[in-house]
DNA sequence: CTCATTTCAGTGTTACTGACATAC
DNA sequence: CGTATGTCAGTATCACTGAAATGA
């Protein structure tokens, strides 16, 4: 911005889920920026942790794993599989399916994003000490948890 | 979904990068289910509340206090204008500019989603304590305002 | 028949980019 | 001239919906 900022609206400052809609979006933006430096974004990542963590999966498998919709999974798939990180094999057992593997070169490629998110993480909390990262990191768990559980 | 929900690689579940979208993600969809039983989305809310702290402004400056791209600030102008609740009068003074003011059913609008905004901040909280609030408010304050000032 | 799986096509919000005409 | 403003058109990510074809 070539002038300077304006203030933001005090409701806003006083909203928690204002505070944390924005502490997303800077989160957001390094994480993408920095995936996007790789050649990746989120989807990408999320896809080759679960296959890496669960092994061989089903699309159906991955999407429930990486909490990613059906018809999502299907185009990043189409996406990695373009750049040999992943392997689409029909599943002899059950022939609707795809069992989904990770190639070497998708293993490497893991490794390297896994690196840049951690990187990304410093970058994150720096104003914060280690024991507040703790705090900051239990407070959200339990939020999330709250309302994980209080969906069907 | 009908199936059991799959667990989340351990490698998200380790990132504050992810605990925060994750939280962010169900705050947005209380917010956004909330402003849309109201008929009203997030730039909605965010352009009501900077008139209403800030008097009439141009669409340039409403865009300054609610971070909101001036293309976007045209377009979310136009759906509150057709409900009537900000009216667009070209300044006199300066004939590129609008100055927009919010109506008296802009007003009441925009209390009607404080309402709605407020409730959700204890729905989204519901499982902190008071102070635990505060003590999560001031980290998430602390990594902003950290991150807005590195940014030109 | 019912259900699960893969796939395609499309919507909506938020965020951003580029271009243009107008006016300062 | 350079810059600011309003406007339009388009892109990208993420999230989601609906429908179709195949097979368990």
């Amino acid at each position: 911005m070539t002038t300077a900022d304006a203030p933001t609206p005090a409701r806003l400052l006083n909203a928690p889920s204002w505070l944390i809609s924005l502490a997303s979006a800077h989160s957001h933006r390094l994480v993408s920026d920095g995936f996007a430096a790789a050649g990746a974004r989120g989807y990408h990542y999320r896809l080759l942790a679960a296959l890496d963590e669960y092994g061989p999966s089903s699309q159906a498998t991955l999407g429930r794993h990486t909490g990613i919709d059906r018809s999502d999974v299907v185009a990043a798939l189409n996406e990695l599989a373009a750049k040999g990180l992943i392997e689409r094999t029909p599943d002899p057992s059950d022939r609707r399916r795809n069992i989904i593997t990770l190639t070497p070169d998708g293993s490497r490629h893991l490794e390297e994003l896994d690196a840049v998110l951690g990187g990304i993480q410093n970058d994150l909390l720096a104003p914060l000490s280690p024991s507040e990262r703790d705090q900051l990191t239990g407070l959200l768990t339990r939020i999330i948890d709250h309302h994980a559980a209080s969906l069907p």
